[in-house]
DNA sequence: GATATTTCTTAACTCAGGTCAAGAAAGCGG
DNA sequence: CCGCTTTCTTGACCTGAGTTAAGAAATATC
């Protein structure tokens, strides 16, 4: 149940086994099916979440279509990090792309947590910088990579995107029709 | 010589008299003329600085195009966040576009301001949501904004850059060629 | 197991942005 | 104040992504 959360939590800090019972007492379990949303646009995200199986995203909507933001797997934390730490309305849909189990953590008890065992406040350090460090990546890519590169790196460095979740997401995410995303792999595919 | 950055600290936190003149003596001035750099990519960025005066902006380098990735005036705050949290080297550039007027803080000082008077920990935390906040809300226009909607948002949500800075520089930064933004501003000024 | 939905591809056409080339105008440096 | 650089625009042509429409194949649903 907590192996996959476990491993990783000790990627970042040594912990005692008190320490980590203590952290995952702080935790709730939560389902989400293929579909359903973890947070809505509008709605104030006051948690976040560890992706203990599955996988979710987030994306924007604008004039009625979809813009996926970014795709994350079991190992990784999910959340509106603006949203959470301003406790003002998310701008974005997170939902879940495959039926998924989360281990659920509140602000309120992360911040007790940061008080009573400071030295989590590296864990809340890293998951802040990783937010930036993603985002900072993306805007990169998509101001200076062509759809084509984005596709390539895409399946160079998360085959796990390409593998898991339809072509039409991954068109959104990369800033382009699912129609372009298919000439652009068949020109790929032709010029080899 | 410290207006600028006291109206622009009094918006964040009270303070104090003496405890602005603490935060102060942690600052080195710093001149910078027009075009010299602030940080190179490859260089670790371990200051972060105030703009007093002037224009700067940071941008990447692909294949020798340069690509814009913000711009700053005075009254804002620059570096590169992620090379000052993490110590890496910075993949940016960030050089002068006006004779510019800079106020440097060093990261241990920083870190021992945050030990010693612990109110300024609120300035870091803001000044790092700022960072998630602008570099999402980049992301998400190039994402799904054409390019002319970037540049109308561009004239509508910050006159000053469409003021001060050469259109080549708007182009990148909006993710077109200098030869398109002629264009659309072509387009503009005939459909009106 | 039949039907509906989702996923993916292909084709024809349009159009915005890139490329290359040229030149005008403004600003700057000596 | 003269020449050089920077800034900005325009035109012709090319290319890749958007749009619309259609259909095939794989999955889900009942």
């Amino acid at each position: 149940m907590f192996d996959r959360l476990k491993s990783s939590l000790e990627r970042l800090l040594p912990l005692t086994r008190d320490e980590f019972v203590y952290f995952v007492t702080l935790l709730t379990s939560r389902k989400l099916a293929k579909h359903e949303f973890f947070l809505r646009a509008g709605e104030v995200g006051r948690e976040i979440a560890f992706i203990n199986q599955g996988c979710l995203r987030y994306y924007y909507l604008k004039d009625g279509n979809e813009f996926n933001g970014q795709f994350f797997f079991e190992g990784s934390w999910i959340g509106d990090y603006q949203s959470f730490l301003t406790g003002r309305p998310s701008i974005q849909y997170f939902d879940a792309l495959e039926d998924s189990a989360l281990l659920v953590m509140q602000y309120h008890d992360l911040q007790k947590l940061y008080t009573e065992l400071p030295k989590f406040e590296r864990f809340g350090r890293v998951l802040a910088e990783n937010v930036v460090i993603g985002s900072q990546r993306r805007t990169a890519s998509l101001l200076f990579d062509t759809p084509e590169e984005r596709y390539l790196k895409l399946i160079q460095e998360r085959p796990k995107v390409v593998e898991r979740i339809p072509l039409h997401h991954i068109a959104s995410y990369l800033g382009i029709k699912p129609e372009s995303l298919s000439r652009i792999r068949k020109r790929l595919a032709d010029s080899r």
